[in-house]
DNA sequence: TTTGTTATTGCAAATCTTTGCAATAAGGAG
DNA sequence: CTCCTTATTGCAAAGATTTGCAATAACAAA
């Protein structure tokens, strides 16, 4: 999945937030690497491209996309964070603590756990932050 | 809750690890602070005591607590990770990303979902670590 | 008790991430 | 096109966490 940038720009100039090349690059990047990213290798992208970018841009603008609902987070293995490009149709991981490979599973699956806990605590959960860690079948066999 | 030392010694030393005050130290300190506790208020709580101990001990010492069973972990708003003693029942956490406040919700609640993605996914999760980010109820009415 | 093995610690340096502040530049208004 | 406001960036320093390595000290065995 690929971004429009068009009608990002003008969806985020409308909020009053500006377009600014770094944005550009760092969102670029993230589709360009594709799947999950992290901060440093968001970074190490954009700066392959041009020495124009500072990390603690990187950290602020993956954060700042997420808060836009553009990009999504979610958590690594090590208490890392990884991103990708928020997807219409949200979804979750399982994350293998050993191997850190991921694998996607359907918000389907979860729903009606999010529902019912919602209902009960009156907790509203962020969903498209939830990450389940725990071993992959390949790393369960290998203990 | 409180830890009975003489017990968690001798399966220490069992397994072949040693118990060092450091390491009774810490737990201690986590017992005496209560609830969810952090790198740093466990650091701190210890130093009240003796300047015996370094930063990177706590840390290393809170990893393997935790390798050990004998705490848990539990992902934190920030990125940032909590630790608790461990209870027999496991038990998992509403995390609210504005206040940072905690609920627990019980493991009969979120097992029949762990059982299924067990089953599809043949992925072992790691029970005592699950935790929910979203906005507590005092939270989404402020918005 | 003494000794030997090696798990653990402390330290310092490396990573990773966040934050305050002054300088820069996006983009709406004139 | 120029000016103005202020959102963003870069920089440097602070904070948080991890890691390599030599020194220390548990604790099992003699």
């Amino acid at each position: 999945m690929s971004h429009d940038m068009p009608s990002i720009s003008a969806r985020l100039r409308q909020a009053g937030f500006r377009v600014t090349p770094q944005r550009q690059l760092i969102l670029d990047a993230v589709c360009k690497l594709g799947g999950h990213v992290t901060p440093e290798t968001v970074y190490k992208q954009v700066r392959s491209i041009t020495p124009a970018i500072n990390r603690a841009t990187v950290y602020r603008t993956l954060h700042f996309l997420t808060e836009q609902q553009i990009l999504a987070e979610m958590a690594l293995p090590n208490g890392r964070t990884g991103y990708e490009i928020a997807s219409e149709t949200p979804h979750h991981h399982l994350v293998c603590r050993q191997c850190g490979g991921t694998v996607e599973i359907a918000d389907g699956m979860i729903r009606p756990l999010a529902e019912e806990i919602e209902a009960q605590y009156n907790f509203t959960l962020d969903m498209h932050h939830i990450s389940f860690l725990g071993l992959c079948a390949e790393c369960q066999e290998e203990k």
